[in-house]
Parts: C-alpha cells; structure tokens; sequence
DNA sequence: TTATATGCGCTTTAATGTAACAAACGCCCT
DNA sequence: AGGGCGTTTGTTACATTAAAGCGCATATAA
C-alpha cells in the first residue's frame, strides 16, 4: 500500500475511534470531506472539497460540503486559515482555543505551530482589558525553509 | 463642532500629511473610503463602504470600493479583520508587520493591540524553522469588558 | 507638449457562503 | 417490531464578497 494511502487510514481510524468514544456520528459527507482534507497537500478551499466529494457522493451541492466542514471544524478535525478560506488538518489529538499558522507565500503550504497558551504579551493585555477569551489565531505570513533554500 | 467629526478632521489631516509626504495620490474615492471607516464605530465591510460612498460620489460600483480599500490597505491606513471580511481604521502612525485585534463576539467591537515584535514563543519557532517572516495577524476572540459587564 | 503611468468607471463574472424546507435516517423507548 | 423525536441530508434558491477586462481620464515627468 502506497505510505500516503496508509497515513489517511491512520487518521481515519483515529478519526473514527474519537468519534465513537465522543457519540459524533460518521456520515458519508463528513467521512468524505474528512479524506479530502486530511489527504491533500495543500490548503483546500470549500469547493475545491466540493468538488472532490463528487467522487464518494452523488453530485453534492454547497451546504453539503459547508455542513461536513463545520462538523470537523467544530470537533477540531480540521483548522480554517482565514487569510485564505481554506482548511487543513489538524494533526493534534486534543482541542484547542488556539491556532498558529506559518503560511509560505510562495509554495502555499502551511505549517502549524502549537502553542498552548496565548503568548504573554498578548495575555496580558486581554488580562487588563478584562477581555474574556474564547479563542485565537495566528497567521503568519513569510517564505518557508525550501522555497528559501531554492532561490 | 461634534467631537467625532473634529476626530475625523484630524485622521483626514494626518492622511493628507503622510500622502503628500510619500507621493500618494489622494482621489475622491479614497478620501471617501477613509472616512467612512475612520468614522464608523464597527469594522465595515466591503459593501457598506460601498454603500456609504454613494453619499460622496455618483453610483459607486464594487471596483471603486475595492481599489480604494486596497489602497487604504496598502499604505496602513486600515486594518483587514479576516474572520470578519472587514476593515477597520488603523491608528499608529507608522507601518508595521504585524497587527492583533482582541474581537468582541458579542458587540463586535475590535480593539487593535500594538506590539511592535512577533512574540517570543512564535519568533522562536520561525527561527527554528528558518521561515522568512513577511507579515504577521493575530485575531483574539472573545467577549469585551463593557459586555462581560452588562451580563 | 508629448509620453507614460496611474487611477477611474463600468460591465461582467467568479468565488464564497447561507436560508429555508422537506425528506430520510439513527436512536431510544416502549 | 413499531412509534416518536431530534439530527442529518438533499435541494433550490439566493446573498455576499471579490476580481477581471477594457477604454477613458488625469496627473506627472521628460
């Protein structure tokens, strides 16, 4: 079996055992969209997730993909990066309040960081705002190590 | 004078300073779309500038709106809040790579941090991974003082 | 003045995201 | 097994956000 094909089994079944112990139930679009999302290589846009759908679902309209990613967003199977509409996986087995992103501007790929806390400067500020966190992005914008490398 | 109308006198001024000082050219629809963000008490979309431009120019269309803002963007007149697809007035005087905005969910007030430098954790990181940093945007959600107090 | 670049206005089209509602499904409880 | 109830889906239509292409106007600079 190819070393992708066997990765995605992995977070499939990681995938299903989370939702079997959390009672989330696995339906055709979300498993789908869960396979899309954690097979690519790139940030994938709604309807780029859409369209791939289209393979495992009779031609599947908007709201289907939409709906299938708010579920993998909200139980933290995926992470949106505003700055491009798109989403990736998320690779951490627990939840969290925060995401950091490095997004290479020219290959497009996205790194995630994991922090568990929100920097100190930054905490401290919300602190004396009397600002009460739900939760936090990062994006940051630059050139990875290999598009460095090529120039 | 109202108060808020002198406090919009006085962004224009220091627009026009800083235009005439860098050679940017400040056009009607320009000026127009500064105002009505540097006026507005919450991030305005694309659309509401849009809306709002009619006042000062005849029947604006979306490209008008859009180079303006993009023009605004570019010189750091304005913030873009991602997760909201909307801008807000951007105080500082100078530019800077890096913007943070502590989001109200409730009101939908945003309030911008200004730290000059990526936080330690993240710059760290980057470091590590010999990423080039471009630009950096942190969007912190939550619930505001004035709101946390009214509940 | 003439060349050049920049910006504008307009139309159109693309991309992204939602509302609303009926039908099907899964689950629990008799 | 059958009935009730909330969840999920499929579908249509629409709303919102953003960009492309083109010709004209205007500012700036040689």
């Amino acid at each position: 079996m190819p070393i992708l094909a066997r990765m995605i089994q992995k977070s499939v079944q990681s995938f299903e055992k989370y939702c079997d112990e959390h009672n989330l139930r696995i339906t055709p679009p979300r498993l789908s969209a869960f396979k899309i999302i954690h097979s690519a290589t790139k940030p994938m846009t709604a309807y780029e997730v859409l369209e791939e759908m289209a393979q495992d679902i009779k031609s599947p309209k908007p709201p289907t993909a939409y709906r299938a990613i708010d579920f993998l967003l909200e139980n933290g199977f995926i992470h949106r990066i505003e700055s491009l509409n798109a989403y990736i996986p998320c690779e951490e087995k627990h939840k969290h309040d925060g995401s950091q992103f490095m997004i290479c501007k020219i290959c497009k790929h996205v790194d995630e960081i994991h922090l568990c806390t929100l920097p100190a400067t930054l905490q401290n500020r919300i602190d004396s705002e009397k600002f009460t966190l739900d939760h936090w992005n990062v994006e940051i914008h630059g050139i990875c190590a290999k598009c460095n490398a090529k120039k």
